[in-house]
DNA sequence: ACAAAGAATGAATAATGATTCACTATTTCA
DNA sequence: TGAAATAGTGAATCATTATTCATTCTTTGT
């Protein structure tokens, strides 16, 4: 016997797959999902195309766990409004729909990526995970109000999907690429026009309260 | 001088047209447009695969005309929905958005081509189009009942943005083609629970008033 | 009937990039 | 050092369809 896969090598390996990863969610990042190129990615990876299918069956799954990722940080930190933030669940759930909304609005290509450009089916599918993540989340933020009475009894799974779908469309027309350029700077101060409309809008759809 | 156009001529050049639209349109609503191939549409509408470019700069072109064509009937439903319910302003918007959904359950492979299908550029503007028409039909409704007092005042647009939204995901999953075969028959008496949950979520989200 | 003009045809082409694979290079261990 | 095992390479291949265009067929007016 000879060759035996060793630490080290296995440690390589890794760094290659992790470069490979970091470029390409580089390249979408930039430009979308569809104008990345596996030659391109490799280029930049200083690799070579080949070695990218020694990582991955193919580009659709190599995009698929750039999708995946991506979508991972932006439910993470969603995630993270929600259960950091103070007051009853109706607060901690409007604090994570503007988390939602304001962070596409600072990274637009890559929200307009995850959001609206259209990509391959595998592709596709880690969206409507993705769209289902967040949907989950808001569920459950939704079932504590109702618990805790600061929410009104309703099908907390219909409203979270609806709470999704109100924001991602608002989204679509400012991320589109095509007006790329707008939307300059976005403060942190939970003030922006846009953002308080679609709040608005949620909350009312979700309290039945005026605001 | 020998050959000159004729009305004849002009007439089956129309006929041949319309039914390579006619033929496209079935095989789009029978299968999506992704599926729908230039030379099967061809073989259908009886022509050759060239004579289809006599009549269309190219695929794109075909299959925007294709989607504009499906999209006017919807958007011209709903329209009716509109002007034809009485009640005040905040009933007919309600009417509208029942529509909307209604029909988009009754045609579901349509539907989910209009709203969901990853299509090419081209076909992506005509969804963008197709979007900000509803949302312009909402739009309208809404100055109106604010006018009328029936609806509080907001940002028109910005709400009638959400409403598009929140119908359009809250239908993705019920119409996505892994699960063909449900929503098996839908009444025509507003009963259907899934309609009756987006419509609630809507309605306070308009008039922020519980229902 | 004929020639000019245009329409229709569909097999051949083109374009695009993802993917392969025969080969080279590297690693490991006796 | 050398042989076995695996990793890396990237030019060549492949696959997929939309699109073209040289050719054939139709229509029209004289």
């Amino acid at each position: 016997m000879a060759y035996r896969e060793t630490e080290k090598m296995r440690q390589r390996k890794a760094e290659a797959r992790q470069r490979i990863v970091t470029c390409a969610y580089q390249c979408v990042a930039e430009s979308g999902f569809r104008s990345a190129r596996i030659t391109t990615i490799a280029v930049s990876a200083g690799v070579a195309t080949g070695t990218i299918y020694r990582h991955f069956e193919s580009k659709e799954d190599l995009f698929a766990e750039i999708f995946r990722l991506a979508t991972q940080r932006e439910v993470d930190k969603v995630a993270q409004a929600l259960t950091t933030t103070g007051g009853n669940a109706a607060n901690r759930l409007e604090a994570a729909l503007r988390q939602f909304a304001e962070r596409a609005l600072r990274g637009p290509v890559m929200a307009w990526s995850l959001i609206a450009e259209p990509v391959d089916p595998k592709v596709e599918e880690e969206r409507l995970a993705y769209r289902k993540a967040y949907a989950r989340l808001f569920e459950q933020a939704i079932d504590e109000g109702m618990n805790e009475g600061c929410i009104p009894e309703q099908d907390a799974r219909q409203t979270s999907t609806c709470l999704v779908g109100a924001i991602a469309e608002s989204l679509v027309g400012p991320l589109s690429p095509t007006q790329a350029g707008d939307q300059p700077d976005l403060k942190d101060d939970n003030n922006d026009p846009l953002v308080n409309a679609i709040l608005r809008f949620c909350m009312q759809g979700l309290t039945g309260t005026r605001r």
